[in-house]
DNA sequence: GATGAATGAGACTTCATTCAT
DNA sequence: AATGAATGAAGTCTCATTCAT
């Protein structure tokens, strides 16, 4: 993961492509992916040049921002896919969705624009992305730990509201808990409502 | 509700801010927060300096469309609190905050900006969106029809992101109504979950 | 004085125009000639077509205040001309000048207009103040109180600068007394120079 | 004098700041401090972002523009303050100040603001110029060439007001000089009253 | 005559993007 | 490759002026 994806690099210019990536995610979580594309160069400490030497446009430095939030989360999706216990699974995935540091909407937005967005990039990860899904998702209804009448769709749906509703919620983690938890029931077959709180 | 609310304007006068404010809430949100004030006077039909004229800064403008848009919510949650089944009150008002016009996900916005926002006129809509929800969700407890561990933080959070959810579904009326689904039946009490397709 | 300058006007549209012209020359002083004239409109408490009814251009207002001013220094003049020691009528009127309340700039600025626009109410205005001055000057020469070598054209300056040089001393009352005794001193012939403090 | 003052900028970054600045100083001399943006940068050939790069508000454009102005007479003075003849070393630098190109009353403005504003790059700039000033005045005071009862306070008032006259006579040298005569004579002491003219 | 809502040119300022160094 | 100065379109907001009420 952490070599150079982009081939043909220099070491230095592709640690910088990485720092950006890195800073720009931050900034853009705490300050909007309004955030000017000045104020991440500053914060990573390149000029404004180098920041469009990486990324040609401002919106590719966000698509690339959301490409790598949703790399991170197919990758914790993968590695889920093949735990014992698939209901689980299911339910731990969807909770380290919403664990991602920084704000939620952010990765609400990630998430939203995977299904919208179908730019060069964003192609690749959007199957990669469902299949990673469906892969948890069918496995856990197999095993009645999630009920049947949902598909990725649904799934992704949920999420995205789910990373909203509880950034909503931010700063009280009771709030946040019993909120998701809602969301969680609600997935849930009708037998095997959760019996928290 | 078709009066002037702001005292001392011609009628001619209230009619355009009238007219600002239904063109700004469309405008907003298809385009979103970040539409251009010159495009919603353009969308009006106004010069740009009566937008100014009748909303001193950008941020005022999106304000009174988010009081606007709060309104309309609270009207409706007043008018189901004395519905005589508190149950069926409460989920057709869940539901019906879904269905206003436009992107759903204007209507999260203005939720979100509810709880966050304290600014003057938000302060007084803010009790009273409190209250309302108040009275159609602690209703609808008693009766047994909501789950009993969550209170209007909890509820909040789940319209907005609902809202959301349903903004990503967007265009497919299936996704958006099992999603949907899901999050009500995560809203009722264990033994009482849908039973629907 | 206080009657109908101009011809045909109804006794309240009169007052209006009085009342006009003392705000606006309260409101310039205070706030510089880059005052808006809806400012001026609401300290007056008429509306801004009032204003413009009365004045047609903002230029024409300012130039009214100015004229205002000058003609209470015309005045002023006149009825020191006749003062039986012609050399304290002189410097009465000096000081005079620079006691107008308000910010002594504003009638440097007034002055300062009266050289320069040629404007049709000025033309008169400027005509009356050179000869109200002269007459003070000339007398004030005759009887030896102020050096032969100076005109009305250095008089006028010297008024400009010293209300500038006041003004800058605002706020201090000795600095003021001091600053322009220097400017008086400079007045008188070579033998006459004042031997205060 | 001709070398970088902000440090860190690049030769031609350097050379578009003191073109910028020498531009704005000749457009607001003769259109005023109300002069906009737009008209100095076109004046000095740049797009309108480079005057905002250099100067992130105009009144940092007007402030840079009156500390340069003051700068200048503070190295007058500075280089005058060591010469044989102090009394001839403070008249030659009065007559300086006003000999200044451009508009007297932009020196007037200058000079005026630096007894008002304190702002940062004011403040060193104001000590600088009082203490330039103090060492002329009172060393042509100690001659005898100047009256012993004015101060740097007075002294500054005088040269705000001499500007400000000087330019209201503009145009007429005989005028400018009679009335700058008159000024500076009221700043001898008794006894040495020019008898020019 | 008085009012104040409407107008739109123009001001200041930001920011994505380009390009000479 | 990296830098950061330059650019100018576009955005927010002000204000003198007009005109329907």
């Amino acid at each position: 993961m952490e070599t150079p994806v982009v081939k043909g690099l220099r070491a230095d210019a592709w640690r910088n492509r990485a720092r950006l990536l890195a800073v720009a995610e931050d900034v853009f979580a705490s300050r909007g992916p309004s955030a000017s594309t000045e104020d991440i160069a500053v914060a990573a400490g390149v000029g404004i040049g180098t920041v469009f030497r990486h990324f040609p446009t401002k919106e590719a430095l966000l698509e690339a921002v959301f490409v790598e939030r949703l790399q991170r989360l197919i990758d914790d999706a993968r590695q889920l896919s093949s735990a014992p216990d698939a209901g689980q699974a299911f339910f731990i995935f969807f909770r380290s969705v919403l664990d991602q540091a920084h704000s939620k909407s952010a990765i609400a937005d990630a998430l939203a624009h995977a299904g919208i967005d179908l730019k060069d990039s964003m192609a690749g990860v959007k199957e990669d992305l469902n299949a990673g899904l469906n892969a948890l998702l069918v496995r856990a209804q197999r095993v009645g730990a999630v009920r049947d009448d949902i598909g990725i769709a649904e799934l992704l749906a949920l999420l995205v509201g789910a990373a909203r509703a509880v950034d909503h919620a931010a700063g009280n983690t009771d709030v946040e808990d019993r909120t998701l938890e809602v969301i969680l029931d609600g997935l849930r077959p009708h037998s095997r409502r959760s019996t928290r709180g």
